[in-house]
DNA sequence: GTAGTAATTAGATAATTATCTAATTACTAA
DNA sequence: TTAGTAATTAGATAATTATCTAATTACTAC
């Protein structure tokens, strides 16, 4: 879970999230939506891909990339966990 | 939520909530569970408490820290909204 | 008040991370 | 095979963050 965080945890990160997730884009479709350089991007979408909240799928000279919400689920059964099955003194 | 994912993006924050999420501890409490020195301790405390993963409560010469499952269960929304109202091209 | 303990704050340093430019790889098409 | 486009990699720099020591604050108890 610790990668997945700090995935989370840049705010650039989290709105190419919200845009794979209403639609699967190129990398460049994505540079499109922010003003940084697209090495900035490759780097953001690397550190994404390591936490497996996206993956990337080459066809021709373009990688389109796709949100994993397998990802996304771990978080959410992460806090159910946490706030349910959390401070239990005997299990 | 930005200050929350950054929170949980330390091992040692995301200790730290384990161990109060059985038990409110003091700070120094806390810090016995760990091989860093005071000081680093009450930083990653600060964070949390910023980002109202935990409160403080003063009792004395002592500080006791709680969970606040609240700023857990916005994660678990967070999630949940993501996956299930997530993609919709026609809100 | 003075000594002792709990915790934080201040300030410095090291490690990590985000960003940039330049160079490179991989593919397309004439 | 050369020119053009998409994307990443390499390497440098700036910004952020984690950690430390030293100093300070707040409280307790004599």
């Amino acid at each position: 879970m610790n990668g997945v965080f700090k995935a989370l945890a840049d705010p650039t990160r989290v709105k190419i999230l919200d845009l794979l997730k209403k639609q699967s884009l190129t990398a460049g479709e994505i540079y499109e939506h922010f003003s940084m350089k697209k090495p900035s991007i490759s780097h953001h979408l690397n550190i994404l891909s390591g936490a497996q909240l996206i993956y990337a799928e080459k066809k021709g000279q373009f990688v389109h990339y796709h949100i994993n919400l397998t990802a996304i689920q771990d978080v959410m059964r992460w806090a159910m966990k946490f706030k349910h099955e959390g401070g239990e003194d005997d299990a």
